[in-house]
DNA sequence: CATATAAACTTTAAGCATAAAATATTTTTA
DNA sequence: TAAAAATATTTTATGCTTAAAGTTTATATG
């Protein structure tokens, strides 16, 4: 006879996998809810301004528009609206490419870098504070378990 | 001396920690973009609208308007218009409650719950698909470890 | 060289999301 | 019971997001 077991029994994997993204789906959505009221309140800014503020932090030189929306994996004309306002903050700056009238290499300004560190280094403490439940070596097994092929989409 | 590693050496739990949300937030939202693509291909619906449907599809006798949003964690005045454009649809209605002229319960129609069925069950097959790396048994293992305090909501 | 195609970017239309204010109704309280 | 507070919902303002169409500039092709 079946024993009563702690958990229900396995059903189908198919089962079991919709369960896992609705709980991967309530915890991702639950952080970036706190992260977007932390980043409001600590810094009157909002996660994709952030995003591209991060974007940029990498890049000494700049990124033009599309290699934007290319490493956010955005829409191009999503990008046009948020460098608009970062712009009218003083954050970043478009700045003519040299012999391609089409684009605009955006830099981030002094005033962006320094607000950006700022940023980075309080939503690097909210994660660790969020994500206080897994050590370093579970953080480490669990990004590489979540490294999905999704298409190979690196670049 | 210290021997060359496979991976680099453990940096501090904060960055592990921090690398790991990079990483579920590249694949919950690359995951929520196949969703959306195959919703719109499929469907011709989005994911918001699917959410409505299968926090109603689980209430026989409906639910309130701030009960799909406390269901769905989302704001108040967001839900009005996502069901405005499925009542449109015919998909579901809005019954007024008896003895509170404020409130209303919403509720899906035969159409509804029929076209829901449909869609429910594609959206468990392309979870599946993407998620095929995990085991029942890997996925059961997750959806646990998941399972973040993100002060105790539930309901 | 003229034109066609491609590339870089912006604009538009529609929908999703929040916070805050507004409206209507119900319940509580003085 | 009249005024105040709470509840249920919608409306408004602002911003994010996509897909699709449009503009300008660059490159390829006849």
């Amino acid at each position: 006879m079946t024993p009563t077991l702690a958990q229900p029994p396995l059903e189908d994997a198919s089962k079991e996998r919709l369960r896992l993204w609705l709980r991967l789906l309530k915890t991702t959505r639950g952080i970036e809810a706190k992260l977007r009221e932390n980043f409001r309140a600590e810094f009157d800014t909002t996660l994709p301004r952030f995003d591209v503020m991060a974007a940029l932090s990498r890049y000494e030189d700049g990124l033009k528009m599309s290699e934007i929306s290319g490493v956010l994996r955005v829409s191009n004309g999503n990008v046009t609206g948020i460098v608009d306002r970062l712009a009218d903050d003083g954050l970043l700056v478009r700045v003519p490419v040299p012999g391609d009238r089409r684009a605009h290499r955006v830099c981030m300004t002094r005033k962006g870098r320094e607000e950006f560190a700022r940023q980075a280094a309080a939503h690097e403490a909210w994660i660790a504070d969020m994500l206080g439940q897994f050590s370093a070596e579970d953080a480490r097994t669990l990004t590489t378990e979540f490294n999905l092929p999704e298409e190979a989409n690196d670049r």
